[in-house]
DNA sequence: CGATTCCTTGAAGGTTGTCAACGTTGGTGG
DNA sequence: CCACCAACGTTGACAACCTTCAAGGAATCG
């Protein structure tokens, strides 16, 4: 049914969305902030999108009084407030990591009427909540199925897949502007065990991170442990059945 | 900026594109599963999206084979496919985990430009995205900062609001048809610690499975569970600046 | 040079996973 | 109808992983 015809058309129909989201912006004045500031704060009602230019910002929810977790990492050229646009009080706040740039893409909820009615834009936007949720949906894997040190791997190798896509990252090796309790909080761990798994990665010469600067030596121990690991040998399970072993979450 | 109107007029325009939508598949005739059925496959593209009906499903990712991790459960009146449709390869796939009925909304890609033509549809799609991406993320924040029993009356209290929100529950009590590992798929636990979990629920006096059935005692322990219970007592921190308490991940 | 934040490390303890076994249930075929 | 089998629930003992707590060091900033 979908011939290639149709994905050439999808992604020139994505590419103009993101060209005429774009013009939205070139006009207006971009917005700068020091680290650690609230971007979407609870009492600016969350009618606002940005582009991120520069810098690197996260999105975290407070569950009680100094437990906050870190629900999502944005990097420069991702757009924030797609989710949060359509509610009236916003359950979760971002906060700028480093020093950031962002760009306002609308200002008013009003705004988003016009922004829907272009089909392409439309198609955009879409586009970039599905990309948003699917990355959402590895963390999710990660943080319920693997151990610390998986944790940590799939989170370096998601930054780096992801700073490699769009800018001009030269080799293994790129600038992560997380503190340990924050990167504890974005994996579902504690500082101490953070730096533990760290040490343990220096040690093993894997990666080592400095200065927060982080350096991948040896990307196939780490994608090996990004991966699920608990099978070490499948000697045991030989005679199992395929169709049981294959779905063993349900018949 | 943005007055009671627009708040209004959004509104009726996601209700509208919500009716839009549904007539897109109301002369279409449904699809029934039967329970382990995979929707959404690896084989068939996923240029599909189901509107379920009646029944209940989950997404899920394999990691390595017979370790699995569910992403999300849906419920009847959900829309199922959204996040996947932009993507040649999903990623994970889709199980019912009960007999269900779905409608096909669209088949395949191509199907996407009519739909997001119209404003109104392509608002509601965005706002479903949105929805989806807000209920990911408070999982993604109880599955980080909660301990089992935490994640288990998260899970419970957010199954029993989807389900009030939309069907009628009458009381404190609805069928939940997972199985305990599926369960630990979903909160990143083993089916033996749900079980002890559940036990102590039952042993307390806070809920109780039985036969797939869930019963709710005491909701209101329940719901202190699923929040932050490490602060029992606040008496050490009463020194400390309010400024480094609520945003105690930076400065 | 305090003061603060962050990194680092060790010891102790708790929560959870692993493994094994058994009981129950429901479905299937003899 | 019964026997068997598979899936699910249940439980206990033990180990592993991770947290908690505490303390100290390094770096930055006023």
């Amino acid at each position: 049914m979908t011939t290639p015809n149709h994905h050439v058309a999808l992604r020139a129909e994505l590419l103009l969305g993101r060209r005429k989201l774009n013009t939205r912006f070139h006009n207006l004045p971009p917005r700068t902030l020091k680290r650690g500031e609230l971007m979407v704060t609870a009492t600016s009602s969350a009618d606002v999108i940005y582009y991120l230019s520069a810098g690197w910002a996260c999105q975290f929810r407070e569950f009680a009084a100094s437990d906050q977790a870190i629900v999502d990492v944005y990097l420069p050229g991702d757009v924030i407030g797609l989710d949060a646009v359509w509610w009236p009080l916003p359950s979760e706040k971002v906060m700028s990591l480093t020093s950031v740039v962002v760009e306002v893409v609308i200002e008013a909820k009003h705004a988003l009427f016009d922004l829907m009615t272009c089909r392409s834009t439309a198609l955009y936007i879409a586009w970039l909540l599905g990309e948003r949720q699917r990355r959402t949906n590895r963390h999710v894997a990660a943080i319920s199925s693997l151990d610390a040190s998986g944790r940590v791997a799939t989170m370096l190798l998601d930054f780096h897949r992801r700073l490699s896509r769009s800018e001009l990252i030269t080799s293994s090796m790129y600038n992560l502007p997380l503190t340990q309790t924050q990167i504890a909080a974005y994996l579902g761990l504690t500082a101490a065990h953070v730096n533990r798994v760290l040490r343990s990665f220096r040690q093993e010469r894997i990666a080592t991170l400095e200065n927060y600067c982080l350096t991948i030596f040896d990307l196939e121990r780490l994608t090996r442990l990004a991966e699920d690991d608990s099978i070490t040998s499948l000697g045991e399970g030989l005679f199992d059945e395929p169709t049981t072993r294959i779905v063993s979450l349900m018949k």
